[in-house]
DNA sequence: CTGTTAGCGCGTTCAA
DNA sequence: TTGAACGCGCTAACAG
């Protein structure tokens, strides 16, 4: 396990690492079969590889990707887009990427793009430069998989997809998870339930949306479209709206779109001093941690973040060793209602 | 903006790129001048740079990083090793990182070691073969940092520091912090205040409990031992201990050594319906966004972990660029009070 | 300011 | 099974 001490420890003599040559020249043998006994199966005899591997391991020998990669053309790293790494659900996802890239050999770029189109595309050509294989992204843009494709990289979409992109995409069934999240409150008596909702221009808002509706038109209740509150994706906002929501219509419950959203919803309702769930029920999409903490605990749809991001690894990978049919996959993963205390029966009026 | 489209779009024509070659082709100019034109400062002149950035444009080129780094020796990705994504100081910590090097020019590699010296060992040795030029880590073992020092590359420890090691270092003030929050238990007149903490091997816990002692002597109590509970790292088991702690010692206070055990501490005083804080104070070292919705809010110590991750990135790329002096670099960023709900006086018996 | 030359370190031909 | 030769794409030297 002992590396080559290199004589100062400075990081100024970074410059002359031993070389496959150099392991060659200790072993003696030639430069090709050292390659071949380190990396290649077969064609190495078994004493030839066990000398070449002794010979590395003494004189500190580390392979140097950048050499490996520029004559293979291809890379082990693999980019992750993202938009925001302080947000729970962004972190989540990307770990579990990281943990299947990590357990298959592969190494994870990762950038934080901010939500931001000019910064996705920007990263978008770094990881070009960088000759990835392939992307996960959490599209801001449908231009960015767009061009990644066109460029020849693999891509999977994370959590959105956009129409007509034939593009792998791993996302939470939405529709169905806001509709089980409805349904809870409306077997619990509510009628009147506002929706707090940040974007339906990706496929993860216009699923949640459409569940929403869809809960209602099962139960045979039409939604008053009042109680469909749109906001921005930031928790002050979300606390402004959902203040507006409870002066004009006047909810028995309170479904949030997502996390970010929740914690303004939350706050306004603690704010206001109104029992949950006694006198308004809430829940969210989109299960995080705080959520099991508060008082009462949110009911929530749980989206198996982690697992998601593990499949969008594992999906990836296998488009990659070219393990898949051509055919665009489209994975959603079921979601899974948790009820907690803060629905209850709708108040009697 | 328009990137070459590759006939098929198909992953499989990954091969053939425009290179310098072709561009030089393009602009009638010698590859080398493409190279300067198009990356380097000064040594091109205006007309033959706008001409050979427009080939570049026209024709798709991207550069091969790859083969860059092969040439120059180096590399513009910077390694970064932690401990878990899913903490919310660990995610904070990389999207400081995060941001400071993308905007300097920089990728970032993440690797997430979950606390295990063998994956971090690992990790480091796949650094060392991508031959990024620095690497940040919230170190696992004194090892890592040694090992990749030795071999010549940047090292900034984040969050811990290891005695009698060489490293530049990025750290919470920990005693001060602990400290501070301590008095501010004391002012309100606790004489008994349990301390939950995991480990006392690195410098991070070692920090707070000095700094919990420090205020004790500062204020002429004596520090009843029993009080000082020592856990293991994980909510569960802080839950556990926090019971036997409120047994035992009949604490009128109680300080999380971190966030994750604050989580545990709290479930069990909301459990055992302990009234906060008039029956019992709560206050927590490394303020996360539960902490402030949480009925009431926890007292606590804002470790400004954005900010020491960015400090982290901006003395590693100082380093690595020989702007500093060769002598070891200690930056303690000073942490921060706040006050909420959760501390209150202490009962009267 | 520009062109020519020569590798960076590796893996993959092809022959032996 | 092994070795020799070559080139991946780029940029650092060196001339001019």
């Amino acid at each position: 396990m002992s590396r080559r001490q290199s004589p100062s420890g400075s990081p100024a003599a970074a410059s002359k690492r031993p070389t496959v040559q150099d392991v060659a020249r200790e072993a003696g043998v030639s430069p090709s079969t050292v390659s071949r006994a380190l990396h290649t199966r077969g064609y190495a005899s078994p004493d030839v590889r066990e000398r070449v591997q002794q010979a590395a391991e003494r004189i500190g020998y580390v392979l140097n990707h950048n050499a490996r990669n520029l004559r293979s053309r291809t890379s082990t790293s693999i980019g992750v887009l993202i938009s925001d790494l302080r947000n729970p659900f962004y972190a989540d996802l990307a770990a579990g990427i990281e943990e299947v890239l990590r357990a298959e050999g592969h190494q994870m770029m990762l950038v934080n793009d901010n939500g931001d189109p000019a910064e996705e595309m920007r990263a978008a050509e770094t990881l070009l430069a960088m000759r990835v294989p392939g992307v996960i992204v959490t599209p801001v843009t449908a231009a960015c998989p767009r061009m990644l494709q066109e460029n020849g990289v693999h891509v999977v979409c994370a959590d959105r997809e956009f129409p007509r992109q034939g593009v792998d995409v791993v996302l939470s069934d939405n529709k169905a998870g806001a509709r089980e999240l409805t349904e809870h409150l409306i077997a619990l008596g509510h009628t009147r339930i506002g929706l707090l909702i940040d974007e339906t221009k990706w496929s993860t808002g216009a699923g949640r949306l459409a569940g929403f509706r869809a809960a209602h038109t099962a139960a045979g209740l039409d939604l008053d479209e009042g109680l469909v509150a749109f906001t921005s994706f930031d928790a002050e906002a979300a606390r402004v709206t959902t203040r507006e929501l409870l002066r004009a219509q006047a909810p028995t419950a309170i479904v949030s779109a997502n996390n970010v959203l929740a914690q303004g919803a939350l706050a306004e309702l603690k704010d206001r001093r109104l029992k949950i769930p006694q006198r308004i029920s809430l829940a969210a999409y989109d299960d995080v941690p705080w959520m099991s903490l508060v008082q009462p605990a949110l009911t929530t749809i749980d989206q198996h973040t982690v697992e998601l991001g593990r499949s969008c690894a594992r999906l990836l990978l296998a488009r990659i060793r070219a393990e898949l049919p051509a055919k665009r996959r489209i994975i959603r993963v079921p979601p899974r209602l948790i009820v907690r205390g803060s629905t209850g029966p709708a108040p009697t009026p």
